[in-house]
DNA sequence: GCCAACGTTGGC
DNA sequence: GCCAACGTTGGC
């Protein structure tokens, strides 16, 4: 199993808004590293969703239901969607300031390509970031 | 609202 | 295939 982080802004969807829905259509991506990490994606991978522009904090994990399909809002034909389900929310938010603070996570995808919006998590840092937010494992 | 970072587009 | 111009994202 893999883990990933996926953004995305509150204004736009939130992870209130995927709990109130249940699951969800992952869609809108449009750039290349984004869409071929969302291809990548296997049923039960686990992510992590965090909150853009607002927030600026990870605030709860959701699980890939459904693996990489077309688009139905690409006409182009190039980029792919997954589903994903809510999970649940952290116990504690973790902030991007807190991120920047924690020598573990220096190198962790967020931090190193802030455009990116759907990234890999490596182990090491999914379970850094659940410990940080008072989660067990 | 500004600006840095960076991906994409298009002319050559 | 290079690179300048442009557009978008996202932190501040």
């Amino acid at each position: 199993m893999n883990y990933w982080l996926v953004k995305s802004e509150p204004d736009c969807y939130s992870f209130e808004k995927l709990a109130k829905d249940g699951r969800s259509m992952w869609d809108g991506v449009r750039n290349f590293q984004a869409r071929n990490n969302l291809m990548k994606m296997k049923v039960g991978d686990q992510a992590f969703f965090y909150h853009s522009n607002i927030g600026k904090e990870i605030v709860g994990i959701c699980e890939v239901v459904r693996e990489h399909y077309p688009d139905p809002t690409d006409e182009s034909g190039k980029f792919v969607v997954v589903d994903v389900a809510h999970v649940k929310p952290l116990k504690n938010p973790v902030t991007l300031q807190l991120i920047k603070s924690v020598p573990k996570l220096q190198n962790i995808a967020l931090l190193k390509q802030s455009r990116l919006s759907v990234m890999p998590i490596t182990n090491e840092e999914w379970n850094e970031i659940l410990s940080i937010s008072g989660d067990s494992l």
